[in-house]
RNA sequence: GCUGGGGUAGCUCAGCUGGUAGAGCACGGCCCUGAAAAGGCCGGUGUCGGCAGUUCAACUCUGCCCCCCAGCA
């Protein structure tokens, strides 16, 4: 059984493709998204509404509260049990959502290491305020030099992974992580040159194509859409419980954005304009690294319907 | 009509005792191995409001004109 793979990046329409082509294919859907995968983020996620999961079945949509943390790893758990139990009941997993990492930890699997260490990285992250991120840097060269130097100066997140993979194990994240290279591909072959050289399960994927100008347009139209149904009151609820909910909601676009309005910094349609700027950006990060993705491309004019585009979907790339 | 402030990148603005320009954002490209809608790197962009004058050289100085804002009439 393949894997049916939807790519596309916010505001492309894949959600309603998916959902056009679960119906044709008797499918149910996975989401892959960071997002989505939070209850009571429904708005600002885009999340599928009663009507959609009535449709088809979705998994991987609210398997957690805001408070808690997830990370790529748990989405891979996750997914792989969505997909055994929509394969045991001989129906056919269609996997669509816009989050590349995620798709990465499913398909590729991350190396074997330990997870996040929040008190460490809040130590490693002071210390980096204190004397820069170049003073991190500099000691993951003396640990790591390979990981050194692939890591920027600068990049803070990735500065601190390295250095708690070092603290957490003693081994090095460069040694980790082409054990996994190797495991994949020929000895020495990174996996990000070769991506899903061997994928954990078999799948065929598409990719989404629309021209930027219809996506910005589609991207305007979404938030005013989201205004209307109740986008103010759903931030203004993550802005309320900032203090306690997990870093991931905050950092939503459709969430942060409106902090510097929720502090009376900034009018409501500032708000919305930075959120616009916001998600165009987010689709650009999305599309960088869908066009490395082993995946067909299928493309969406402006005025595309969803059905014909899923029937032509299915007699072609989806056809096995 | 008068007085003052201002017209520089798509937007907000900085700049120059004269040597044809920058920053943030936007926009575009890229990187990514347990917080990824995050984090990081790179990039182009301009008839410097118009016309004339001074000058080897004007976005910068001078004059006139146009437009915007505020106050006074």
């Amino acid at each position: 059984m393949k894997l049916r793979i939807i790519l596309g990046g916010t505001a492309s329409g894949k959600e309603r493709l998916a959902l056009e082509c679960a119906q044709r294919l008797d499918a149910e859907i996975v989401s892959v998204d960071s997002m989505k995968v939070y209850r009571g983020l429904d708005v600002a996620t885009a999340k599928a509404g009663p009507e959609e999961r009535a449709a088809a079945r979705h998994h991987c949509l609210d398997l957690l509260e805001p408070e808690e943390t997830f990370a790529a790893t748990d989405f891979a758990r996750a997914a792989d049990a969505a997909i055994a139990d929509i394969v045991a009941r001989g129906k056919i997993p269609l996997l669509s959502g816009g989050t590349a990492f995620y798709y990465k930890a499913l398909l590729e699997g991350l190396f074997e290491g330990p997870g996040a260490d929040l008190p460490l990285r809040a130590e490693l992250e002071a210390r980096a305020r204190k004397d820069g991120p170049e003073a991190l840097h500099r000691e993951l060269c003396a640990k790591d030099p390979a990981a050194g130097a692939k890591i920027h100066p600068s990049d803070l997140r990735r500065l601190v992974r390295a250095l708690e993979v070092i603290s957490l194990t003693g081994q090095t994240l460069s040694g980790r992580q082409t054990q996994w290279a190797g495991f994949h591909s020929e000895a020495g072959a990174s996996a990000a040159a070769a991506p899903f050289a061997a994928p954990r399960y078999p799948f065929v994927m598409v990719r989404l194509v629309r021209e930027r100008a219809d996506l910005h347009r589609r991207i305007a139209e979404r938030i005013r859409r989201m205004a209307a149904r109740g986008l103010r009151e759903e931030a203004a609820r993550v802005w309320e419980n900032r203090a306690t909910y997990s870093r991931t909601p905050l950092q939503a676009v459709g969430y942060k954005e409106f902090f510097p309005y929720f502090r009376g910094e900034e009018n409501w349609e500032a708000a919305l304009e930075r959120l616009r700027h916001g998600t165009n950006r987010l689709v650009r990060s999305q599309e960088t690294w869908f066009r490395k993705f082993p995946a067909e491309e299928f493309f969406l004019p402006p005025d595309a319907e969803p059905a014909e585009a899923a029937a032509k979907l299915i007699d072609g790339i989806f056809k096995i």
